[in-house]
DNA sequence: TTTATATCTGAATGATTGTTCAATTGTTTA
DNA sequence: TAAACAATTGAACAATCATTCAGATATAAA
């Protein structure tokens, strides 16, 4: 089985089988969109945050009590994760309420959980 | 709506929503494993890898003509994913095989589809 | 207005990370 | 044997990242 040239001058062992896999990935900017929202939920810090917000509407500071980590922290998560649309806030007087702006993180936690207890 | 204590001289605002929010966060050992998977998902070199590998088996070489970036990153890459038991290999020669040793990663990447097709 | 509180912001810092490079291992072929 | 090839490895590097700190903003209460 001999190397094989493509149009763009690059060599593969398995023509067939690259040509074949090149069409389970999907364009450059979808990947990197799709890679933002794993990110997300791969700092412990943000994970939590998530996790907590998936039961309740919660302030700045209640979220840095339980995590216990400062309130600067968790803004600036909270930002970054506002940014991609995944959280939503509200303000009240001082108070700044965030909850989940998205019904797809819920079912990527509960495919997550299924890896350990399967 | 005044500020309480809790056992550890934390205070919340809000002490029953963080008390609810807290039944939703794993114990630190799980939300840290979860937040792995997530992560080796992040990076889009290796969703691509990922990717390709949900279609096809493939060798290293390939997969680094495929992605166009060189053998060794793709075999950093790969380790790093082995040592989690996301994929397996099978050397055959010279070359090494890999695949996908985990059935819930296409589920996550679904989930991840559906966030933008929706 | 002053004081206190809740949140936000930007800069700085230390830690982590993805890739590259050079060298090496292990296998096949000449 | 020697040469070629596929893959691996460790060190080094630049880039990214999460957190901290100090200060700013905004709202509520005194």
């Amino acid at each position: 089985m001999g190397k094989s040239k493509d149009l763009c001058g690059v060599e593969y062992v398995h023509e067939d089988r690259v040509k074949s896999a090149r069409k389970a990935i999907h364009d450059d900017e979808t990947v990197l969109r799709m890679s933002e929202i794993f990110r997300v939920l791969s700092d412990p810090t943000r994970l939590k945050i998530v996790l907590a917000l998936l039961r309740e509407e919660l302030c700045v500071c209640d979220i840095a009590a339980l995590l216990r980590v400062t309130e600067s922290a968790v803004s600036h998560q909270l930002r970054l994760m506002k940014n991609l649309r995944l959280v939503r806030y509200r303000r009240n007087g001082k108070m700044a309420y965030y909850s989940l702006d998205d019904e797809h993180i819920e079912d990527l936690i509960r495919v997550a959980n299924r890896h350990f207890s399967e």
